[in-house]
DNA sequence: GCTTGGAAGTAAAACGTTTCTATAGCCGGG
DNA sequence: CCCGGCTATAGAAACGTTTTACTTCCAAGC
């Protein structure tokens, strides 16, 4: 329970505790001789700077925020993964907050990032509430948005275009002379799902087919459990020739679910998800998805908020769209 | 930008900044009627209390650290799920580390959560120098170890039996008829991996062979592509009849590099993993594992953190140790 | 020799809360 | 009518830093 403040470091070393601060935060205002012998008085009592005292009179912390809508989604892990390396390389650290799809929930984790006062907060948004990140700006904490186009132009965000994910994935589908195609999804509060709707039904539409003929099933969540009930209504209502789910956590579940039935993948029902996590490679039938740049979202997303946060001035505003890609496995041979 | 204080809502209620902050900590020391017209002024000014203004003069915040191996391992991510459900329940912040797999980096973690004043901290360490955990308690910041056992009394740890884990595991393998078996395992100086090897010694042992015959392989991460790897290195020296792998990542990595090699599998060589995340009933061939009560391990690590926090005199340390299960699926039939 | 200027360090104020002590107002009992 | 004992609130100090303005010292320039 030794509280060492700088105080003590101070009286230790025989100066001021101005004098530590500067050590501490600008070490060439300080001459070599006292600046040894203060880092000397440091290490001897084991003074840890206290964080709190510092982001009160300084006015800034250095702790951003990350906001995910399901950190049991590999899809988020690889984010958070990049996100980490860049903020640990920058000297930030960062607050984990879960949605798990809740805007509730994700009010309260905004709230807690807001008495932190951190720096800046790096968001999936769940719904389509600009007025809460508003808030947040209100209060001098700057937002990017991660997997999720920019509500503003004064705003950075880096994004992947869903629309043409969905078309693609669901032009591959009808290539392979599937004519009947499910979307399997999750909720439609999510931007996402609905976005790779679009994208699937222009693809139908492209195809010469009526785009009503999609048909659309919804699952709670995006996860495998949710995705082997979606499969079970599918096979309950009749199963079409293809399966564009909006995940892979999503297509994992349907997949173990067909195969549990005798459904065969892909002679019965082709399959395919989106993501392209980790996962899909090594499954049952190795599953078709479309690949996003996860772990680089959420390394140019950081990097773009801390280049924010410390480059007020000179800092460019950036709307980043990738473009998906599809990979080809078994469950649409 | 506009920061608002605690006086300015005092100012507008018409009443003084203590009065404002016995609202905020002790809504039942004041009365209804003043209350009332504090919670309006705080809602019209959108005031929002400043974190660490509050953490320095409380001397204490409401925030916990959590440092895991890698978050990339469903495992740990399931963890992190339990801690965090059961730490926003009580309102509190989880700050999230990742040392993956680095003591340097599991430092500077520490090192960030200590200025943070963290109340208390959440670790599965990745060395075995419980130096710098007590450094941690000299600060006044519990530790509550998880997926580890305690260094030392006056602590709580949350752990799984790895050398029971591995005797299960291996015993399943030779029970099948298998004569030799490869333990392919993550780097030795994490402590899940020796025990692992130690009971998979054991269940050798016991079946009447040399242990000295358990081939061990050892990996430089526990991942899968590191996996990929040890399985080519395994080829190249010839197969032995079973796998063991010290997790699910690894055995995932291991799977698919044998099947791509043309090894059949269970036929040529059983395969077994740990840990048992989401993934392992969904693969190629579907993965036998030993189960272990993920979520539960954060959700109980977190309780006793949070107990030993709030309730330091009632408190009482323990030391829980949970049983994994054996998981059979076609990779061991 | 006197000024000027810079380097190095000190002293004190400030950040926004919480908490302790003091005080004002009120009620009921004697 | 007064006083003790409440309750509700005010007021001020304190938490550990950072930062600004100021002092001291010394060397160089004239």
């Amino acid at each position: 329970m030794a509280m060492v403040s700088i105080k003590d470091v101070a009286a230790h070393a025989g100066v001021s505790p101005g004098t530590v601060s500067n050590v501490l935060n600008r070490p060439g205002k300080v001459a070599p001789a006292t600046r040894e012998r203060v880092e000397a008085a440091i290490n001897e009592l084991g003074f840890v700077r206290h964080g709190s005292a510092s982001t009160l009179r300084a006015g800034h912390s250095r702790t951003i925020g990350l906001s995910v809508i399901d950190i049991g989604n590999p899809f988020f892990t690889e984010v958070a993964a990049g996100v980490e390396d860049v903020a640990s390389e920058l000297g930030y650290a960062v607050i984990l907050g879960n949605s798990a799809g809740s805007p509730d929930k994700e009010d309260r984790n905004l709230r807690v990032l807001a008495e932190h006062r951190v720096r800046g907060v790096l968001i999936t948004p769940s719904g389509e509430d600009p007025a809460r990140l508003d808030r947040l700006r209100e209060h001098g904490i700057s937002v990017v948005l991660v997997d999720h186009p920019a509500h503003r132009p004064d705003q950075c965000a880096v994004a992947v275009d869903d629309v043409a994910g969905g078309r693609a994935a669901v032009a591959h589908l009808l290539a392979r002379g599937a004519r009947s195609v499910a979307y399997v999804t999750g909720p439609m509060t999510i931007r996402q799902c609905v976005e790779r709707r679009e994208g699937a039904k222009a693809a139908v539409r492209a195809a010469g087919l009526d785009p009503g003929d999609l048909r659309v099933t919804e699952a709670a969540t995006m996860t495998a459990r949710a995705g082997e009930k979606a499969a079970a209504d599918l096979i309950a209502a009749g199963l079409p020739e293809a399966i564009f789910c909006a995940n892979d956590l999503l297509a994992l579940g349907v997949l173990r679910a067909l195969l549990r039935s005798g459904v065969r993948v892909p002679e019965d029902v082709a399959l395919i998800g989106y993501d392209d996590i980790d996962f899909a490679a090594a499954s049952t039938v190795s599953l078709s998805s479309m690949r996003q740049p996860t772990y680089q979202l959420g390394r140019i997303a950081t990097e773009l908020l801390l280049d924010e946060c410390d480059n007020p001035d000179t800092h460019a505003h950036q709307h980043i769209m990738f473009q998906p890609e599809l990979i080809a496995r078994e469950s649409t041979h």
